[in-house]
DNA sequence: GATCTTATTTGCAATGATTACCACTATTGA
DNA sequence: TCAATAGTGGTAATCATTGCAAATAAGATC
């Protein structure tokens, strides 16, 4: 019992892992696992459809990665630039995001929540528009 | 050809419409169309879950319901209030809704886009917490 | 009431994203 | 080099939801 990682953190770099975040880093968009699936075929990376699916929620749970859910239920990705918690503005066409930080709102919540008796609140603000390239 | 409803607003009153609507009037929770189908069979009405489907769709589609999107993807539905636009603080382990008004939130909202030079914006908020009776 | 038009209903197949399985491969510490 | 096991990935399964086409039944008209 070599316990080299005492927190479970035990990461192996593999060829797919960098291919995936070579995808996810040159791109500022959110993306589905479909798509970024689809890149790395296109430039002739081979990594199977279930390893993208793979990496992409081992991603989000670390936070490493932020996630949305399009309104047919699709799940949506993109690198995270900060770990504080955040909201986006993201453009309905291309999937650009901004992060936006809301302060306004988080205080707006916490006091809806209290107002009501409402505990363990957390909260989903999305902002969905047309970017300017878009227009 | 007997226009009787130059608005194409033919709307037949069924047994099954009647059921579904009594499920939701007394029910002040989001509910999937699962749920309610279920409830509708534990009751000894006779409808079936596509028709569910439909008439939630339908009923969402104009406005009379209130949709909203489970983390996992799924669909609950709840009679609408209101026809104003307004955000909701729900409980996460009953379902029950409280419909909020967030001035403040549109106002940011519209501010955020503007500043981004974004357009056609649209927003999704949502509270989620545990409710005074779940606690 | 009888009849007709067509809105609705509904079982079943199909869809589409995502996950479970699990045998196989390859990284990394020793 | 080698063993332990994290990681991979093809395939089958899941699950909410929708498409379809035939059967049913409101509501208007006769």
């Amino acid at each position: 019992m070599s316990e080299s990682f005492p927190n479970g953190n035990s990461a192996r770099s593999t060829r797919q892992k960098r291919a995936l975040a070579g995808a996810l880093a040159r791109s500022s968009s959110f993306r589905s696992a479909q798509d970024l699936h689809a890149e790395l075929r296109l430039r002739g990376e081979r990594v199977g459809l279930t390893t993208v699916y793979n990496q992409l929620r081992a991603l989000a749970d670390t936070g490493e990665l932020d996630v949305l859910r399009t309104d047919e239920g699709e799940s949506l990705y993109r690198r995270c630039s900060s770990g504080q918690h955040h909201h986006h503005l993201v453009c309905r066409s291309c999937g650009m995001a901004v992060e936006v930080e809301a302060d306004a709102v988080e205080a707006w919540a916490e006091a809806v929540a209290r107002r009501n008796g409402f505990t363990a609140i957390t909260h989903t603000v999305e902002l969905t528009g047309v970017c300017p390239n878009c227009q």
